[in-house]
DNA sequence: CTGAAAGCGCTTACAG
DNA sequence: CTGAAAGCGCTTACAG
């Protein structure tokens, strides 16, 4: 239905040379190649003025490469995803990149349908926040030698790129917070998918606790089915909070968790204050907002999002299989 | 670097049969071709068994379609285009679509920029909130014959497919609303872009006070340069409500600039109450959390994200060209 | 029923 | 200094 556009040939043969030359000149060779001066002034002004724009298509199937980068997350409207996606896309952009995401809903078989396509497209590098089960795919990638960075979730005893916060430490400091503040009964509300980040999470709450002379109590760690609603969220908590009135302090081990929580909270009319504490995981708007304000575990989206475009362009860019780094930041615990 | 992947003259050797027939069976066309059950039988079988994926870069080269759809926003992090990503994402997957996407930051060039990158990587179809600048591009579009949809901002004048709400009754209604609840000055809180969304943000409210016999003071009106930072615009509001007290309502014409509002007030430890009442733009968990509860008009994303995907469908899939439609939908005021 | 060949728009080794 | 030609991996009109 639409126009043709332009051609590398179409400009040969206005400026009467060989599509090799002007192939040269778009590609900033023109000097390189000993182009004189004269025709690749001439050849630029052709295109400039006629808009031509090569096909990346074309130059893709050629090269190999896309300068496309293919993002795979749980859920892109996740607004710690969603902002990493946006200061990904900048940096990218800044290189000459573009970014194609997919969400996985933490669906096993999602992640190799997505990496499949993704490969089919030709993409440069592959920035991924593994879901259940995308072990196996990751570890194709690498075989292929395709430049990998995971995110916000490590594979462990896998040898791979990874940028991420020290989730152990952030749990446990979250503990130590609620201690000081003489709290007795600490629950944890969590997920149930089995992934290292948040396995963590659990970890150090649970050390936090031996290391303060603390009783362990499995009732007071519940871990929400993926996927739940928010109502049933929320239905879970209130009935959590109703069974254990002992409870006076939470740490949420998600943003969305801690939002839930809040609303349960809210529902039973039951304040946040001296007597009951909440710390969650990502910082927001939301929580700095509440009366009283929420106390939460920030995770430095610019940092993690700075060092993944970096990883990325380092491997892009290397001649070699370069070492994989992991690369573990701290998340920061914001008091209120 | 990486290995080399199988094409399609790997499984056509290896079947003993021409590329011509594998394509036709890749492509679901061997029946239609007359090609044997045993040959198609067995051809499946060595793609199932080599993991064979067509190189999609190949075939969009020689088609002129890559699947990919690319959405152009003003920034995909805010969450109304989060969860507009996420939705049409969802909806184009399904039909063997991926969405390729950008934000131009309200930035004039950067429309003109994305979408020449966006053609110059063949994609089918276009989704855009247009920014400041883009009706030119957007018509060079059309004529083209491109499948284009617009949402949330309308470009007047344009004859193109448009999916958004009725900005100017939901601010009527907003206002309806505060009189009704016996405000007398009531504020509006916009941004200084010149885009139809927001001016008829603007005009509802106008209209309103005009037809229930108050004054409009331009006082009362602040538009926010956009792009500034969060602190610029907490600031401007406390000045803005220690310089006008008698304001005991006020609209906020943007998500964002509710919350900069809401955190104003926290700073001046002023509070909504009987007496000082704000509806927000854009509902989300902070209105819903926030102690009291904001009123705001909800977008109902599912809807848009629908008539989005529909509209873009029908135009891939279309002989001819087709009567653009506008679709105006209900921004819903959910009081509370 | 199946295959040889052209062509999508590029890049680049090679020739002159 | 510049160009003819091969080839990236597909699809499809055409031939038999």
């Amino acid at each position: 239905m639409s126009t043709k556009a332009l051609s590398i040939k179409d400009i040969a043969k206005k400026a009467n040379v060989s599509i090799t030359t002007v192939s040269f000149i778009i590609n900033g060779k023109g000097v390189e190649k000993n182009i004189s001066t004269a025709v690749i002034e001439r050849i630029e002004k052709i295109i400039q003025e006629d808009g031509y724009k090569p096909n990346q298509v074309a130059r893709s199937l050629r090269m190999g490469t896309s300068k496309i980068i293919g993002l795979i997350v749980e859920d892109i409207s996740n607004p710690f995803f969603a902002g990493i996606a946006r200061l990904i896309e900048d940096k990218a952009y800044k290189k000459g990149y573009k970014i194609i995401y997919s969400s996985t809903e933490n669906q096993p078989g999602k992640t190799k349908e997505l990496i499949d396509l993704f490969k089919s497209r030709q993409v440069d590098a592959y920035i991924i926040a593994p879901a259940e089960g995308a072990r196996i795919e990751i570890e194709k990638l690498l075989l292929e030698n395709k430049p990998v960075v995971l995110f916000d979730r490590y594979l462990p005893d896998l040898n791979v790129n990874y940028v991420g916060i020290d989730n152990f430490n952030a749990s446990y400091n979250a503990v130590k917070q609620f201690v000081k503040d003489k709290r007795k009964n600490i629950a944890l509300v969590t997920v149930d998918i089995d992934v290292e980040q948040i396995n963590h999470r659990l970890d150090g709450y649970k050390q936090a606790l031996i290391d303060h002379q603390m009783p362990f109590s499995a009732g007071l760690v519940i871990k929400m089915p993926f996927g739940q609603t928010k109502e049933e969220t929320i239905d879970r908590l209130v009935q959590l909070f109703k069974s254990h009135p002992e409870i006076d302090a939470v740490l949420f081990a998600t943003n969305y968790l801690a939002i839930g929580g809040l609303m349960a909270l809210k529902q039973m009319n039951k304040m946040v204050n001296e007597r009951f504490s909440v710390i969650a995981y990502d910082d927001g708007d939301v929580f700095k907002l509440h009366t009283p304000q929420i106390s939460a575990v920030e995770q430095p989206l610019d940092e993690i999002s700075d060092n993944i475009i970096n990883l990325i362009f380092q491997q892009i860019s290397a001649k070699e299989q370069l070492a994989p780094q992991q690369i573990i930041l701290s998340g920061r615990l914001i008091i209120r």
